[in-house]
DNA sequence: ATACATACC
DNA sequence: TACTGGTATGTAT
């Protein structure tokens, strides 16, 4: 048993951990020696035994999902069938995005880990992004290294241009130096590194380092004018070509892209010829359906570890397999999971670039060694609520819902929220809500304590641009009379303040209690005012709405000409890397805010509201209403929020009568800008974890053995492009028959009459019509997300996906329901923004 | 609305 | 010694 127990255990971890060789520049690496270190390096750890656990879940839900699979009968499926990152010498060493440093460092003995520089990333993001704005004014920057691009406009002015416009100079200044600078590029990535590699490298690997050199084009022709240049021809490649050749020039920075059909292909493709390189999958419905053919699931993105496990043991591992198992897949997976699954074994994705959503959630966690007091707790969630006010304040926005998160040190991670009746940005009144789901979650574990390794405070559910404008004018206004912002708080907040709280319910159980004075500070600098984005429509809304159009339109002439619809990805590869250790001395930099706190650890929003606010006193049996700051002489918190109510009918309009200074109040101007040094370290920090989105925080993100430390110079910037070209008209399929009763379904896109009644089947004609349709004769719209759905928790065949096996006359419905809203999934399925809010 | 899991960078 | 941070999305309850 002994021994069954741990091979599981291995299994698991090996499964979930190993070497992912998913990404570009691993191939060909030892992989069974590069698991053993990792393995080796964190058995035992306290991590390791959570990942145990989690991999055992997985494990579970696929062992459910084989038991529902070996219910299915024939009957049911018969009706059915109807990381920063490493650089890539680096990755030569097994080394990889989001691994530990300590466990890379076992890798590549040599590797030096340089700290994130995020000031940097985003200069140099600003440099690529104008790049990008010449071929794409719209282009969606999915981070600071990545965008999809469309080249269609870009492409058909291309066409008439002449050579001048397309040609394009070698670094600025004097072109023979600027040469010499990229030559001198290479030989330190060709002679420094790979020999040392070789000498140092615990690691064997068997093939010789790949390296396409940088894109220096044998422009021989252009140097005598006194600067190399080249020109660009008029292609798709060409123009990509000539983008990632301007990136580099600019910023020393390599780019890969990938040109494709829609995004989801474009960002496939963007990884092909990584690094530096570029590839291009034409816009037919033959060249999309090998690529998707022999596609491994894993590449897809969406597809992630857990996907891909789940999958795989189906049986599946290639798209080919999904587009084979569709009718099984629905049958266990959600309606939303199996539609992106079918989409992807259609080869379908996005064809359009959406509007740069605004942002939904803000947060700020912090790892740190273990923490167990509460005292600690305390002021390290406090810390977090000022950093998370402070940048709640840049960007002017203010959210109803606070979530803490917290992890022990068994990893094991617990969110816990409110929602609150307003909206709330300031430090205080996020604090008073985290620090009651604090005490909340003590008390439910006690007489343990919280063992924590992390927190994070988060802030969602805010308000929309609409209606933190006139908010903010009204506090303007209010406070014209007056001061400097800093100090009213609550004041101006009053009339709206009322409004909101009378009319929802202030205060609830203990367990919920939820502050009633939300005191908002105004903001000066207020910014806000996105417009809000066109509504999403569905994938076969916008199919048929293009139908229309384009019947509409071929009423009259049908020359699109180039037929060139692109959507471009491009991503930059990370730079650098923060040390280690960076998370470890976060601990308590603000003791001292201690004892600006009550002494009892944990007190109610309400109270920590006045007490922070200098206006209230902190006995224990009675609780100060922050409407009427008088000190109510209960401790039972119903009859407490009895009282507020009552005195927000009482009494209204009347502003409160005090000085609140909350926000920033509790720290002196001269702490405060003690504080603004201390963040500005901590941005580094910050930073860095925008980097991490690339891989890890400070640990794997920018390992690069024998690079400059702060440097840039031998990291690469990666594009994805995609390209709808050569447009070329495909027979509408054939509908499927299968004949039943009388009903009928006609496709949506098509509109053929079906013959079979079974809506998997016809389902899956819609796609492929729309397949053809989109792709071909429409340049595309489908609405698939740049940022696909994820699989959490695949469902199965007992929840019973309705099927709707209406079959009317004229519409027909998918189960997607074409003309009911996209809802919230089709709306959730939007583009995941990771825009980081150190660049907004 | 809340909690949790998955995914991506 | 010893596995991140920020954001989004999906599902269950």
């Amino acid at each position: 048993m002994e021994n069954g127990v741990t091979s599981t255990k291995a299994e698991g971890f090996l499964s979930r951990m190993a070497l992912n060789d998913n990404k570009a520049g691993m191939e060909g690496l030892d992989r069974e020696k590069i698991n053993k270190i990792i393995m080796e390096s964190s058995k035992g750890s306290r991590f390791y035994e959570n990942e145990l656990k989690r991999e055992q879940q997985v494990n579970q839900r696929i062992e459910k999902m084989m038991l529902q699979k070996a219910q299915i009968t024939e009957q049911h499926l018969k009706k059915a069938q109807a990381q920063s990152t490493s650089n890539y010498h680096a990755r030569k060493y097994g080394v990889r995005a989001a691994m530990p440093g300590f466990i890379a460092k076992k890798l590549c003995p040599n590797l030096i880990i340089v700290p994130t520089n995020f000031d940097k990333y985003r200069a140099v993001s600003h440099e690529i992004r104008e790049i990008f704005a010449d071929y794409d004014p719209h282009f969606q920057p999915m981070s600071l290294d990545e965008a999809y691009l469309d080249f269609t406009d870009h492409l058909e002015q291309r066409q008439s241009w002449p050579d001048s416009l397309r040609t394009h100079r070698f670094r600025a200044s004097s072109t023979a130096t600027g040469r010499l600078i990229i030559q001198k590029r290479e030989e330190q990535i060709s002679q420094e590194a790979v020999p040392e590699m070789k000498d140092l490298s615990p690691v064997l690997f068997e093939d010789s380092p790949n390296s396409s050199p940088s894109c220096l084009p044998g422009c021989e022709d252009g140097n005598a004018a006194g600067g190399a240049f080249e020109v660009f021809g008029k292609s798709v490649e060409e123009a990509v070509r000539e983008m990632r050749f301007r990136i580099e020039q600019r910023t020393m920075l390599t780019a890969s892209a990938g040109i494709a059909p829609n995004t989801m292909l474009a960002k496939v493709c963007s990884d092909k010829n990584k690094p530096n390189g570029q590839y291009r999958l034409p816009s037919t419905r033959e060249a999309v359906m090998d690529f998707i053919q022999t596609l491994p699931v894993r590449k897809v993105s969406g597809i992630g570890k857990v996907s891909e496990k789940m999958l795989n043991a189906l049986g599946i591992s290639s798209c080919s397999h999904l587009g084979q198992q569709m009718a099984l897949l629905s049958l266990l997976f959600s309606e939303t999971a199996w539609h992106h699954l079918m989409e992807v074994s259609l080869g379908l994705g996005s064809t359009y670039i959406p509007r740069h959503e605004e942002r939904k959630s803000m947060s700020t966690e912090r790892t740190f060694k273990e923490l167990s007091k509460a005292e600690e707790q305390l002021s390290l969630c406090r810390e977090l609520c000022e950093d998370l006010a402070g940048d709640m304040k840049k960007e002017g926005l203010k959210g109803k819902t606070v979530t803490l998160k917290l992890k022990n040190v068994n990893f094991e991670v617990k969110t816990r929220a409110l929602t609150l009746p307003y909206a709330v940005a300031t430090v205080d009144e996020i604090f008073a809500v985290a620090k009651d789901l604090l005490k909340t979650e003590r008390d439910n574990e006690s007489p343990q304590p919280l063992r924590l390794r992390l927190m994070g405070v988060r802030i969602s559910a805010f308000v929309s641009s609409d209606d933190k404008k006139p908010l903010q004018k009204s506090i303007i206004g209010f406070l014209q009379a007056g001061k400097s912002d800093s100090s009213d708080s609550s004041q101006g907040m009053h009339q709206k303040l009322e409004k909101e709280n009378v009319s929802s319910h202030s205060f609830q159980t203990p367990q919920n209690r939820q502050e009633g004075a939300p005191g908002l500070t105004t903001q000066k600098g207020f910014k806000g005012s996105q417009t809000g984005g066109k509504p999403q429509q569905s994938f076969f809304q916008r199919a048929f709405a293009k139908r229309l159009q384009l019947q509409a339109a071929n009423a009259s002439t049908h020359e699109e000409g180039h037929g060139n619809n692109s959507s471009v990805v491009t991503s930059v590869g990370t730079y650098s890397q923060k040390g280690i250790e960076s998370s470890t001395e976060i601990v308590t930099k603000k003791a001292t805010d201690l004892s600006d706190l009550p002494q009892n650890d944990f007190v109610s929003p309400v109270e920590a509201h006045a007490s922070t606010s200098g206006c209230g006193a902190t006995g224990s049996e009675s609780l100060t209403c922050p409407v009427c700051f008088r000190q109510v002489e209960t401790d039972n918190l119903n009859v407490f929020n009895r009282h507020i109510d009552q005195c927000l009918s009482d009494a209204p309009a009347k502003p409160i009568q005090c000085t609140v200074s909350d926000t920033e109040s509790d720290l002196d101007p001269e702490s405060e800008h003690e504080e603004r040094e201390v963040d500005k370290q901590r941005g580094e920090c910050e930073v860095e974890e925008e980097k991490a989105k690339n891989s890890e925080d400070s640990k794997s993100n920018s390992i690069d053995p024998q690079e400059d430390q702060h440097s840039l110079k031998n990291y690469s910037i990666q594009t994805i492009l995609s390209i709808n070209g050569d447009n070329k008209t495909t027979t509408s399929p054939q509908p499927q028959s299968c004949n039943d009763k009388g009903s009928v379904l006609i496709c949506p896109v098509c509109h053929l009459t079906q013959d079979s009644d079974d809506l998997i089947i016809f389902n899956r004609h819609v796609d492929l019509c729309l397949n053809q349709e989109v792709l071909h004769e429409l340049g595309g719209q489908t609405s698939s997300p740049i940022n696909p759905p994820s699989f959490t928790n695949c469902k199965a065949i007992d929840r019973g996906r309705p099927l709707p096996m209406q079959a009317a006359k004229g519409k027909t419905k998918r189960r997607d329901s074409p003309s009911s809203p996209p809802s919230k999934k089709a709306k959730g399925l939007g583009p995941r923004n990771t825009i980081d809010k150190f660049f907004r």
